[in-house]
RNA sequence: GGAGGCGUAUCCUAAUUGGCUAAGGAGCCGGUCUUGAAAACCGGUGGGGUGAAGGCCCCGUGUGGGUUCGAGUCCCACCGCCUCCGCCA
């Protein structure tokens, strides 16, 4: 959430983030209306309740004095200001939800150094790792390859449940497990990340402090009747962790992995990557969260990027970083970088990672601080990015390492978790 | 699902015939003292409104209502945690 102070005192910082991001200003406009609305009717409210507590303490000091003929006459008079307190109560607490309300759907403040664009056209690469290889045969797509060795099963997926959905059996399950264990041992013991396992379910109120909700509700599965929500990330449940809390000083950063399937509806995606499994409902993904102080989480999110970096570099699969542009950037970020793997099939570099630092934004939502060397308390700073996206990260191995005869070599540092070479 | 208990500030812990400022302790920050530190002592340590500032004011005892001039305290509903019983991987 955006801090109102920087609303009301630089209303033109908000105007300028909602125009590079091609977000309607008049959100702004109601903002800034409500607000002044909302304080008038605070400042005339405490007026008349410090004039009814000024009135009270009276009546307690005759009533001590035993002068209840002059309490009563006072007593009738605070009876009718608590009447109009009430009101005006109502009315700002009405005011104050209704800030509230237009505050959530105000996205993040796009760090000076995100470039200006307006769609992923206009996103910078940073730098490139590897080198496409070139195939001396036509390589296929994955799901061909998949389909063809009856290790990647669509239409049964299809049969449970519906489409956007894959079905893997034998080595390439096993393939997805090393994966996940690859990444976690290099994330824990290499990178000093905690290990986290976490619930899939989580409430109303997790969702809305991640950014998740409430503009995006119609991206998530939701359960009935508990009100339960699939987590899309597991950012959601590690950030989640800490809401209400006040961290110790010392134990930032906190930097946590876990490794979740990831359920999305995908509205608004059809036809879209309708072949294969590289947009689906269910994917795993390993996940990594830093909570930070404020003045660091810039220097963390080069940090928190190269740890997903140092993924792929093992796996050996070219990739390339690419800083989002303003239009391009989500809802809670304020600088984003992704990771994109080169796939043959694509004959292009697409998304396997996204690393961004939301700053104070989700900490404001669920009230997650610090107390500062100065004694004040301070919203930390959250990061997230995956390391990496589990089932790409898979399709990038199929597509990359096949052979001739459509058998897949087994990336050096997976053998010792898949204890063979070449998956047949 | 049934029964009971408990929710107070950063933490621990008080406060019932409803009434001045939510007492006390710990931690932390700042200061005094000191060669330095410790101890001791003093001040501060949640959110909001208003003002150029000193300041002034309001709210805050799990959440939301109610009674009352006035609620930590009385009433209602809800939420969370704990214990026991039942069911159960």
């Amino acid at each position: 959430m955006i801090d109102i102070k920087i609303v009301r005192n630089n209303p033109e910082v908000i105007e300028e983030a909602l125009k590079n991001r091609n977000v309607d200003p008049t959100l702004l406009e109601e903002v800034l209306k409500i607000d002044v609305e909302r304080r008038k009717v605070i400042a005339a409210a405490d007026k008349k309740k410090a004039e009814r507590n000024a009135i009270s303490s009276n009546i307690a000091k005759l009533m001590s004095e035993g002068k209840k003929n002059e309490a009563q006459a006072l007593k009738d008079k605070a009876k009718k200001i608590s009447q109009e307190v009430k009101e005006l109560n109502q009315k700002a607490g009405e005011l104050d939800e209704l800030l509230r309300a237009k505050l959530l759907y105000i996205p993040n403040i796009p760090h000076s150094s995100v470039p200006i664009g307006s769609d992923e056209n206009d996103n910078i690469v940073v730098r490139k790792w590897g080198k496409p290889r070139s195939f001396d045969f036509e390589p296929k797509p994955h799901w061909e390859l998949g389909v063809q060795s009856e290790q990647m099963d669509f239409d049964r997926a299809a049969k449970l449940s519906g489409s956007r959905f894959v079905v893997l059996r034998s080595q390439l399950a096993k393939l997805e497990r090393a994966l996940i264990n690859f990444m976690l041992d290099l994330h824990t013991t290499e990178h000093g990340y905690q290990e986290v396992s976490l619930p899939h379910l989580v409430k109303r109120e997790t969702m809305l402090s991640t950014g998740q909700l409430p503009k995006f509700e119609e991206e998530a599965y939701k359960t009935e009747p508990d009100d339960l929500f699939l987590i899309p990330t597991a950012e959601v449940p590690l950030v989640g962790q800490h809401r209400d809390e006040i961290l110790e000083f010392n134990s930032l950063p906190r930097k946590y992995t876990a490794y979740t399937p990831c359920y999305r509806r995908e509205a608004g995606s059809y036809g879209r990557d309708v072949k294969g499994m590289i947009r689906v409902h269910q994917f795993d993904k390993v996940e990594l969260v830093w909570f930070t102080h404020p003045e660091s989480s810039y220097d963390t999110l080069e940090t928190l990027t190269a740890n997903a970096e140092e993924v792929l570099k093992r796996l050996k699969l070219p990739y390339r970083v690419v800083s989002l542009c303003s239009g391009d950037l989500g809802f809670a970020a304020a600088k984003t970088y992704d990771l994109e793997v080169w796939l043959p099939s694509y004959n292009t570099y697409r998304e396997i990672s996204s690393c961004s630092n939301v700053e104070d934004f989700q900490a404001r939502r669920g009230n997650i601080r610090f107390r500062d060397r100065d004694n004040k308390l301070k919203f930390v700073h959250t990061l997230n990015g995956s390391g990496l996206a589990v089932g790409r990260t898979l399709v990038a191995i199929v597509e990359n390492y096949q052979l001739p005869d459509g058998r897949i070599q087994v990336p050096e540092v997976l053998i010792p978790y898949m204890g063979l070479e070449v998956i047949a």
